[in-house]
Formats: structure tokens, C-alpha cells, sequence
DNA sequence: AATATTCCCGTTTTT
DNA sequence: CGGGAATATT
């Protein structure tokens, strides 16, 4: 029975799909057939052994979910069961369970830039506003303690040293912001649910009763607080099945834990766990030379990847002698291979930076190839949309200061700074919300400005009509009231027309509300604050892809560049602060699995990096790859012998004898002093000669030697 | 309020 | 080198 969900599976895959209770452990190689496991087996459950409202299938991305629903919908099964991102399902039930979690109903989701903003001023309320406490660097901080479990009060607890107590000073200021705006940052949604499960009894019972069988995808991407999540609420059942693989893991420098996918079965003593071991994307080099570099990783769990695809080429390595060259070379490779008929949506150049986009780009663009960068510009990060938004946030939760403080003055109204502040300074003295403090009288306090602000307010009051109208209404009103369509009738950016995103943004609140007729504006709301990206700016046409090595991950294409493979780079690394190189090992994996027919991993030697040409070394992960599963091309031209006299290159422990002040001598230029010394990934310095000059060079491979004065012979 | 200028800084970024 | 943000200028 149910022959249609074990069709075409092979046999680990079909074990996969038929178990049904109990743990279930998923470990899924790059191009294994997963998501046809996990669907067919959540299609399989559905229909056998559990009502799908009784489902919870968890992933990371809205794409993932969004395709597992849709895959899952094509097996007739009955809808009712619960796909959704972590953060959605986090938020829907803080929703839902506002009261318990001591939230207002209307709690306002922030993103990145929202966040970003409330801790500046919380920076600014401590006091603190020097360039050493830039949000930027706060904010990693406060989201891995989150993502850890630690509120602001264990983060003060357990702070050590001066600069630890200061952020937490910003942590609890930002927190009381929050809290004062009614608002959750993406951590806080998980934190806020992992820490209810725990100790709300009534509550976890009541989940864990909706949600008997819970899946999760990329369970080797789990901070601990999704961790928590998955293991309360399959705590008495334990049906949970995690599915994912440890060498993927790539998100650790965001908290992800590979630690929860290894101890699985330590968790979970009872668990089944089944090795997707065959793969169906890759030719039997490519996956052999990318099964040879993960081997070199001990923090894993063995796997032996396997195919019956074809043997295929050898996986190439191209040197070269500049970075110019190597993307000359790529970009009219990729002309030649789709002039002679591949297309280019299977083409893909993948690169640990964006910063090695640029000479890519130039370089395929000179040959005409069309591309595109998969980069997170995200449609509701635009300009406009933010600025409807704010006033849409504003309305439904007038706490809202800081969508309060965009929407005052956008599009421009005569409402400035010092008007402002006037307004903040007043809600701060009478305690009430600068909303509150527009919408009461007693603005006389305003002089001359009074009269604009009360002009805002009638506004907003007209705004609130639109509450209780659709969702797409609502916004169609707002754009066009607030004056938004009048100031963004004619903008137009490299991005499209402003007024043109407006619409979209309006058909897409017109597209949920015919799909979930009941839906409000605060679904709305939480729906565009946890999506990022929208469909419509999914790749048209045939383009060559290029992307990071993290956004490459999930997808495949027939021929497969990876730029870039030089030490510091891939592995990244900087002297001042540690990398994980198992994990970017797996990066390097995640790439060359990225490939089906033809893969190409390329370097250079000398490399364009900020506008300047750094020498580089070989990456080590290439000495790990079998030599007869690789071909050598030797790209350059010039005096390949010169070259390889000069590899030969300074020790640390000899730079570390250098330092402004060192007298220096050089074949051509004769002695000079060391003026200057950077250390970034090599060492530079610039060096003063006698006749005034002043020169500068990478002392790895400089032709300079130290003179020893008597004084500083002494330190020895 | 819009535009010019300077300065700083420089991985990866599913939500 | 180049983008973003904080200043300075008109």
C-alpha cells in the first residue's frame, strides 16, 4: 500500500519514509534525494498514521517551506498540516499564546535594520556614543546570546571584563526599548518560545498535544535555542526526525550547533538513524575529490558517498598568475560553453567573499555573458517598502516609536529634527507614546510647527481607517493618503521604479489575503517581517549565477566555478581572529557539491584585493584533494620558472623580528628604514630610502634584508 | 532638505 | 578600491 510514496526510492530511502514512530535521524549527503524522503515520509504519516493538523515540519528558509508544503500538497494529502520556518511557527504561537507570554496581541516584528537602529539609541541612552560601540558589532553579540538562551540579565551575570559589562549595559537598554515599542527582534521569537516550552508545563503540553510528529530540516543548522524548541516538544513522544548533514553545517559563526546533529543519538537513545549515502547529482570524480577533502574533518560523522552516475572529467584546478586573469579566463570559458549550447542558469561561480564578485562581473560582462548576483538584497529592505510599513506598524501598534519617528517625515512635510525631539522630550516627560502625545492636544508647546504635527495626526486618524479593511486596501490607501505615491511617482533607481515595488507590495498583501481570507493586517505584517525575499524576484531568464559559497548551498548546476582558493581565503581566515577550519572546509564541500557534470577550482597568485595586488598562497585544502582525480592547469604565460625560484618566502618568526625602525637593505634601492608596517593577511611595509623615497612592499616576498645595528644586537 | 565631502572600515547572513 | 555613515555645505 502507498506504492506511489515508495516509488523509484532506493532502499535506506524507503526505510526512511516507513518509519513512522519514535526518533529518526535523517543524515542526508549533498544530492541524496532528501526533501523526496522527507515529503513522501510527512505524505506517508499523513495519511497512515496521524491527521496532518497533528504534523509540524519545520525548516530554515521560507523557500524550503514553501516548496515542502507544495511537494507535500502534490502527494494528496489533506491540507492542515504545519510547514513553516522556525521564526514563523515561533511567532505564530506568541500570537496565538500572547497573554501567557505577557506580549501585547500586536507585537511588532523587527528586522535587521530595525534592530540595528534601537541599539544605536540604546548606545545613545548609555551614553556611550563612540565609534568603539558601533551597532554593528553590539548586535552580533546580543543575537548570540539569544540564540544561546541568555537574556540580558544572565549576560550582565556572567560579564567578566569592562568592555562585557558595557554591552550589557546596551543589552538591558535595548531590552527596555523593546519592550517598550512592543517589540521582538528574530532571536527574541525563538528565545521567547524555547524558554516558554520549558517552564510553562501547561503550555508545552498543550503544543506538544497539537504537535505530535515535528520534523526539522537542516537540523545541523540548530542554535541551541531551536534545539531546545525541537526537544520540548517531542519530549514525551519523541517522534521526532531530524534530517540533515553534519558536513553542511556552515552557519556556526551564527550559533548553529553541529553538536546537535552528532549527539542525536545520545539525545535520543531509542533513534533510527538512517545515511542517505547515494547521490544522484554528481559525476563519480567530483563527488570523490569533495569526499576526500571532507574526510580530512574529525568532527563529523563517516559517510561513504556513493553514485552510479557517470565517472566524468577530472575536477579541474586552474593557477593563475593574477585575479584579472582568472576571471578573463571563466568569463570566456562561460561565453564558449554557452555558445555552444549550455545554458547559462546551469552555469554558477561561487566565491567565499562578495568582494570577489566585482572582477567576475566586469570580466563576464566584457565577454556578454548575462548574470546575475544572488546577493541578499532583499525586496522589503527597500527604501519604500520600509517607509509604507512604518506607517502600517505604526497603526497597529502605536508604540511603535521608531516606525513613528520614519513615517513622521516621509515624504517630507516640514516636520524636522528639532520638532522631533520637541515631540519625543514631551512623551517622555507625560509618559506617554509619541503617538499618543500627536493624537492628544497641548501641542502648543510646538510653536510654529504645531499646526503640521496636528496636520500628522489627522492624518494617522484617517490612516486608521484602513484598519479595518483588507490587507491589500489598507496599503493601496495608505501609499496613496500618506502621500508616499505622490513623492515616489517618478522615482526611479538601478533597482526599478519605486512606485513599481509599491505595487507589488500591494498585489502581493492582495495575493495572501485571496489565499487566507481571514487574514488580518497584523498576519500581514508578521508574514512580509519574516519573509525576506519575494517570488517574483526569483531568477528570470537564462543568467550565470554568482554567489557565496553560503548561498550556494541547496542548489546544484551542471558546471560549477569556485574561485578564489588561496589561504585567508578559502579557508578565510584574518590573524586577529580565529576561523573554524573544519567548517570552512565543509564550506569548500558544500561548494564542490554544488556541482553536477564539471567543476573547476581556481586561484591566483597574485590577487586584486582593495585595489592593490596581494600575493597569495595555495590553499591547503587543495593538497587534500587526490591527485588522480584532479587536472592541473597551469594558466600563465610568463616566466613560470622566475616564478617558482621566488615561492620561497619570509617566516613569521623572522617578521616578527621586524618593526618600524629596521634598517633595511635592497638590491636596487640600497638601505633604507621601515617607516611602516600593516599587518593584514601579509605584511606590509613601507620603507624610506636614503635619496627621500619612500617605497612599499609585501615583506613575505620582498627582496629586502634586515641590517643588524649593534644596538639591536643586543636584544638577542 | 537635499547634496557634497570626508572618514572609516573591510567574512559568511536561512529569519 | 568602494560603500556606508557621519559631517559639512549650499
Amino acid at each position: 500500500m502507498h506504492e506511489d510514496l515508495l516509488n523509484g526510492l532506493n532502499e535506506p530511502q524507503r526505510e526512511a519514509v516507513l518509519h513512522t514512530e519514535g526518533p529518526l535521524l535523517v543524515l542526508a549527503g549533498p544530492g541524496s534525494g532528501k526533501t523526496r524522503v522527507i515529503t513522501r515520509r510527512a505524505a506517508y504519516l499523513a495519511r497512515t498514521v496521524v491527521a496532518p493538523r497533528h504534523i509540524l515540519a519545520i525548516t530554515f528558509t521560507n523557500k524550503a517551506a514553501r516548496e515542502m508544503r507544495e511537494r507535500i500538497e502534490s502527494l494528496e494529502v489533506d491540507r492542515g498540516m504545519t510547514v513553516a520556518t522556525f521564526h514563523a511557527f515561533c511567532a505564530r504561537m506568541l500570537r496565538e499564546y500572547h497573554d501567557v507570554a505577557g506580549l501585547p496581541r500586536n507585537f511588532t516584528i523587527l528586522d535587521r535594520e530595525d534592530r540595528r537602529k534601537l541599539i544605536k539609541q540604546a548606545v545613545e541612552e548609555c551614553a556611550l556614543h563612540d565609534a568603539n560601540w558601533a551597532p554593528g558589532k553590539i548586535e552580533p553579540v546580543i543575537s548570540r546570546a539569544k540564540n544561546a538562551l541568555q537574556g540580558h540579565a544572565d549576560f550582565t551575570e556572567s560579564a567578566s571584563d569592562w568592555q562585557a559589562r558595557q554591552i550589557a549595559k546596551i543589552f538591558e537598554a535595548y531590552e527596555t526599548l523593546l519592550t517598550r515599542m512592543g517589540g521582538l527582534d528574530f532571536d527574541d521569537l525563538l528565545m521567547r518560545v524555547a524558554l516558554m516550552l520549558e517552564k510553562n508545563a501547561s503550555f508545552r503540553d498543550q503544543l506538544e498535544n497539537r504537535f505530535r510528529y515535528v520534523l526539522v530540516d537542516e537540523y545541523q543548522d540548530t542554535n541551541l535555542a531551536q534545539y531546545r524548541i525541537a526537544r520540548m516538544l517531542a519530549r514525551d513522544r519523541e517522534n521526532l526526525c531530524a534530517t540533515g548533514d553534519p558536513d553542511q553545517s556552515i552557519y556556526g559563526w551564527r550559533g548553529a550547533d553541529i553538536g546537535n546533529i552528532l549527539s542525536f543519538e545520545r539525545d535520543y537513545p531509542r533513534a533510527n538513524v538512517v545515511k542517505l549515502e547515494e547521490n544522484y547529482r554528481s559525476t563519480k570524480r567530483i563527488l570523490a575529490a569533495a569526499d576526500a577533502l571532507i574526510a580530512s574533518n574529525v568532527h563529523r560523522k563517516a559517510k561513504t558517498l556513493w553514485t552510479q552516475n557517470a565517472e566524468g572529467a577530472r575536477v579541474r584546478v586552474t593557477e593563475f598568475e593574477t585575479s584579472d586573469q582568472e576571471a578573463k579566463f571563466i568569463a570566456e570559458e562561460i561565453r564558449r560553453l554557452s555558445d555552444e549550447g549550455t545554458s547559462p542558469k546551469e552555469i554558477a561561480v561561487i566565491y567565499r567573499v562578495n568582494s570577489l564578485s566585482r572582477g567576475i562581473e566586469e570580466a563576464v560582462l566584457r565577454a556578454g555573458v548575462r548574470y546575475q548576483v544572488a546577493r541578499g538584497v532583499e525586496f522589503y529592505n527597500r527604501k519604500e517598502i520600509k517607509d509604507v510599513l512604518a506607517y502600517l506598524r505604526l497603526l497597529v501598534n502605536p508604540a511603535d516609536e521608531m516606525s513613528f519617528l520614519r513615517a513622521v517625515n516621509t515624504p517630507p512635510r516640514g516636520i524636522g529634527d528639532t520638532t522631533v525631539d520637541r515631540l519625543v522630550q514631551m512623551a517622555r516627560s507625560s509618559g506617554r507614546s509619541v503617538y499618543e502625545t500627536v493624537m492628544g492636544g497641548g501641542l502648543e508647546g510646538l510653536g510654529r510647527s504645531a499646526g503640521k504635527v496636528r496636520q500628522f495626526g489627522e492624518l494617522l486618524r484617517l490612516l486608521g481607517e484602513s484598519l479595518a479593511k483588507p490587507a491589500a486596501d489598507a496599503i493601496a490607501f495608505v501609499v496613496s493618503q500618506s502621500g508616499l505615491r505622490a513623492h515616489y511617482g517618478q522615482v526611479v533607481d538601478d533597482e526599478g521604479s519605486a512606485m513599481g515595488n509599491l505595487d507589488e507590495l500591494i498585489s502581493a498583501a492582495a495575493e495572501l489575503q485571496s489565499e487566507r481570507p481571514d487574514a488580518t493586517l497584523v498576519d500581514w505584517l508578521e508574514h512580509t517581517a519574516l519573509q525576506s525575499e519575494v517570488d517574483s524576484v526569483k531568477s528570470e531568464g537564462g543568467r550565470v549565477t554568482l554567489m557565496t559559497l553560503h548561498a550556494a548551498k541547496g542548489l546544484e548546476f551542471d558546471v560549477v566555478y569556485i574561485i578564489g582558493l588561496e589561504e585567508g581565503l578559502m579557508p578565510f581566515f584574518r590573524e586577529d581572529m580565529a576561523s573554524d577550519e573544519e567548517e570552512e572546509r565543509r564550506l569548500c564541500f558544500v561548494g564542490m557539491t554544488r556541482a553536477r557534470k564539471s567543476l573547476t577550482l581556481s586561484l591566483a597568485r597574485f590577487r586584486m584585493i582593495r585595489g592593490r595586488f596581494e600575493r597569495s598562497v595555495r590553499s591547503p585544502f587543495l593538497r587534500e584533494l587526490p591527485k588522480d582525480q584532479l587536472e592541473w592547469v597551469e594558466a600563465d604565460d610568463e616566466e613560470p620558472d622566475a616564478r617558482r625560484e621566488k615561492k620561497s618566502s619570509r617566516l613569521p618568526d623572522d617578521i616578527d623580528e621586524w618593526s618600524v625602525g629596521t634598517v633595511v637593505q635592497h638590491p636596487l634601492h640600497g638601505l633604507g628604514r621601515v617607516i611602516g608596517m600593516t599587518r593584514t593577511r601579509l605584511t606590509h611595509v613601507d620603507v624610506e630610502f636614503d635619496d627621500g623615497s619612500t617605497r612599499q612592499w609585501v615583506l613575505e616576498y620582498a627582496p629586502l634584508t634586515r641590517v643588524e645595528l649593534e644596538s639591536q644586537a643586543d636584544c638577542d
